[in-house]
DNA sequence: GTGGTCTAGACCACA
DNA sequence: GTGGTCTAGACCACA
């Protein structure tokens, strides 16, 4: 489910923090499912358990897993944190299409790339 | 024309790389303009010339601009480095619209930010 | 394994640089080996670690090691930059054989000169 | 006769000395034949003074060239000087033949290259 | 004056 | 422990 690329250049807790966030919000991982129990994980990935502690905190922080003590982290994915993530998104986007005008790329490029993705006549 | 901010998470000699590569790229930095000397600019950012140099370097190593040592660097800005890094700005586009449709952002949510940017009739 | 030579009119960190290349191509550093940390290395060689991290550095964006922040730097050895080198190879000694020829050296000398490494009958 | 390449990573000084040992030894500059006057060099390449005279000494240390004052410089062109620039040559063939060798290069693919050089049935 | 290299030494994030 | 960044400061070759 979860893999990790030791040539990525991000730090491993990082990797492990961005694959979660994005199986939530894709909704492969549903509200309420258990997460991998940190050992287990740690093992799978041959990581060092504290690394794993590591991105479970962070993900807790964040509002992405919720954690019974003794029995385990779970998917919380509360709407709220879906909407910020969106805006993030949304942001990050318009941002890089200032700085593609900016280079002198052409709108209809844009709408090009866009069109790979969203084909032709979908919403 | 250059300025750090403190507070970015990203390291000193990446911020000053990615202004560097804006502005030639922006073409407010012309070919064969001389860029600010190593020393002057660590004064002028009260930053230490060894920052300033790695930037330099890794400048000169993207093809951005070439030395001449004991005279000082200069914009180089050769064609096929400007077609690289617009490429490369539309990959991390596309890949941007795949985690958006992945997320259930609409299209014309998209559209709509494009249209922010690039007025409505503009190319 | 490695060693500076202070009489080299070419930078420490070059000769590193080299010297780790060479290793490689020639197969004496296996894939996915550790390199000796920055650390050890300039103990090792009494040379500050700032030069071997600069050397260490070169060799990642040349694609010869890979970089496990917090672990340390290992062997890549990617195919196209063993290719790469050896091109850039053939084309030094193609351009010598031309300066050879400018210069009136005769080509039994030049076969001679390439039957004292690869013997008469050898591949 | 002469062009200096700012891009080039070699100080312009020995780019100089470079390009008229090649010219000498070429014999495209015969023996006696008058060097350009370093002001008139200096003017044509755009360059300081210092910087050719700092070549034509070197050129003269290493016996390329004669000076006498009030009158300019003059291709000297010893055969001993000739004889050692070749030796040095194919001392750096030789070697890189060594490396050539160690990367796993076949003797055929140098044959190859010295073939497209010196014509096959070319002394 | 200009860039290039190097040392000594510090502090930080990550594993 | 390991790499990454940065400072302060020195010395050198080149123009």
């Amino acid at each position: 489910m979860i893999s990790i690329d030791l040539r990525d250049r991000r730090p491993i807790y990082e990797q492990i923090i961005d694959k979660f966030e994005t199986l939530i919000l894709k909704d492969v991982l549903k509200e309420n499912e258990p997460m991998p129990s940190v050992r287990s994980l740690a093992v799978q990935l041959a990581i060092n358990p504290n690394t794993i502690q590591k991105a479970y905190n962070a993900l807790e922080n964040k509002g992405f897993i919720y954690t019974i003590s003794g029995k385990g982290s779970f998917v919380a994915k509360n709407e709220q944190v879906v909407l910020e993530k969106i805006n993030e998104l949304k942001n990050t986007i318009r941002q890089l299409f200032v700085k593609a005008k900016d280079y002198g790329v052409e709108k209809k490029d844009i709408l090009n790339e866009l069109d790979k993705i969203y084909k032709k006549n979908e919403r």
